[in-house]
DNA sequence: TCTGGGGTCCTAGGACCC
DNA sequence: TCTGGGGTCCTAGGACCC
């Protein structure tokens, strides 16, 4: 058996532990840039505030019903977060954390247990020790543990709790379960359905197993066996190497000048090392891409990006943002009002071993060195601390965030940054 | 006129997740 | 005025191998 520990409106969630004033006040949480709404409390959702939608949209719902904005505070949000998985981790011998609020826990051994108890001492306790409100759905397999934490969500009579453990009770959900909310089930999928008159999970367990290849291939006939509680999605308790690296950002303003947007790339660039060297990784292929605003539909619009594959792998910030700025070069346009710029990591390979090059002229020996004191400095003063000249501190590029609470988790940095503010002047 | 069989690897694009 | 960020997996088709 699978159980589905899911966190309830997670990050509005986070925000009424340190400002229990909010509780019963509708929440809403905006993403990066105080763009669109990614989290609701039940009160704004109640309110008819979708998920996803773009704030400036939202702002006179928002206004005349008091609703309480959050620019996102993801240090915090992931700090809760690890809070939730130790209090989970405490229950059973293994679970795959399987996003920033929901983990699955393996419940193999414990059969003898009567399930609905243990699922709500499981419940109550991580309640309890971290303020955060879960539910959890208990199935035999994953996608029917996603149902079922669903229900566990919506009807106050499961208590947070949800067990499907028999025929009866799986059909049952099925035949009531909206072909939308399935996990795996998304826009195109949905439309698909929709066009073959499957609206509920149970329609589409209805369908032969060929037509099901046919139409969704292996990735449909795996959500068919699972809803037919034949397991097919196993656990996977490792901890995963990316195989792939990002970060971009939106700009808080247009940019139009090199050098402002080449000091949002180095930033970029350098994150992305870091998190090279958090996974003991390094990177073989990078890209860079800038893009103007899409959705300035009169201004002229231009998005372009470039690959390069590195002659000697590494994970050195320095390096990196070396071949960032040669890429974002090539790429650059004068004329045009940027929006966005991002690096991807797309070749990633173990640090070790490593294929050197003969005619090497990096002493890469004393750059990790370097790297791991840097590494140490920002890792317990606060990240960028020590930081390449061209990361910059104008500011130019960074992000709206109007809204953001207190680092209620992470003081100590937050100390020292105000500090190294001054050093900067 | 007639042109094999069995593979691997890579990439772009599309689907999905949170 | 204002529209997020970071991932994974699968497939088809092309290039190549013997």
């Amino acid at each position: 058996m699978y159980g589905l520990v899911d966190c309830n409106n997670f990050y509005a969630s986070c925000e009424r532990v340190f400002n229990p004033s909010l509780n019963g006040v509708p929440i809403v949480v905006l993403s990066n840039n105080d763009g669109c709404v990614i989290a609701r409390s039940n009160e704004a959702k109640l309110l008819g505030i979708p998920m996803g939608e773009p704030a400036f949209k939202m702002k006179e719902l928002i206004d005349s019903n008091q609703v309480v904005v959050f620019s996102s505070n993801y240090t915090l949000y992931g700090d809760m977060s690890n809070r939730v998985m130790k209090t989970l981790s405490t229950f059973v011998p293994s679970m795959e954390i399987y996003s920033i609020d929901e983990a699955f826990l393996h419940l193999n051994g414990f059969e003898h247990l009567d399930l609905d108890v243990f699922g709500r001492k499981i419940v109550r306790i991580t309640t309890k020790n971290t303020g955060i409100p879960v539910s959890m759905g208990i199935a035999s397999t994953k996608t029917l543990a996603k149902m079922a934490s669903k229900y566990a969500k919506k009807y106050k009579g499961y208590q947070g709790v949800c067990v499907i453990d028999t025929e009866e009770k799986r059909i049952k959900a099925l035949q009531k379960f909206d072909i939308n909310d399935v996990w795996g089930v998304g826009r195109s999928y949905a439309k698909l359905m929709n066009d073959h008159g499957i609206h509920t999970a149970y329609d589409l367990t209805q369908r032969t197993k060929s037509w099901v290849r046919k139409n969704m291939t292996v990735v449909g006939e795996r959500m068919w066996n699972e809803l037919q509680g034949i397991a097919c999605i196993e656990m996977d308790s490792t901890f995963a190497v990316k195989k792939q690296i990002c970060t971009s950002r939106s700009f808080g303003t247009k940019l139009t000048e090199f050098h402002d947007i080449f000091e949002a790339v180095s930033n970029h660039a350098a994150s992305c090392a870091t998190k090279l060297r958090c996974q003991k990784s390094c990177a073989a292929g990078m890209l860079v891409f800038i893009m103007t605003n899409p959705f300035a539909e009169y201004d002229p619009q231009y998005v372009n990006s470039k690959h390069l594959f590195l002659s000697v792998p590494t994970n050195n910030t320095p390096e990196i943002i070396q071949y960032a700025k040669s890429l974002l070069q090539d790429i650059y346009k004068p004329g045009y009002a940027y929006k966005k710029a991002g690096v991807i990591i797309t070749e990633i390979i173990p640090n070790s071993p490593l294929q050197a090059d003969l005619f090497d002229t990096i002493d890469r020996g004393k750059q990790d060195k370097l790297l791991k004191v840097i590494d140490g400095l920002n890792g317990g003063l606060g990240s960028n601390m020590v930081r390449i000249a061209s990361q910059g501190y104008s500011k130019k590029w960074k992000l709206k965030n109007e809204k953001q609470s207190k680092r209620y988790t992470t003081k100590l940095s937050e100390i020292i940054e105000v500090k190294a503010d001054d050093l900067d002047v």
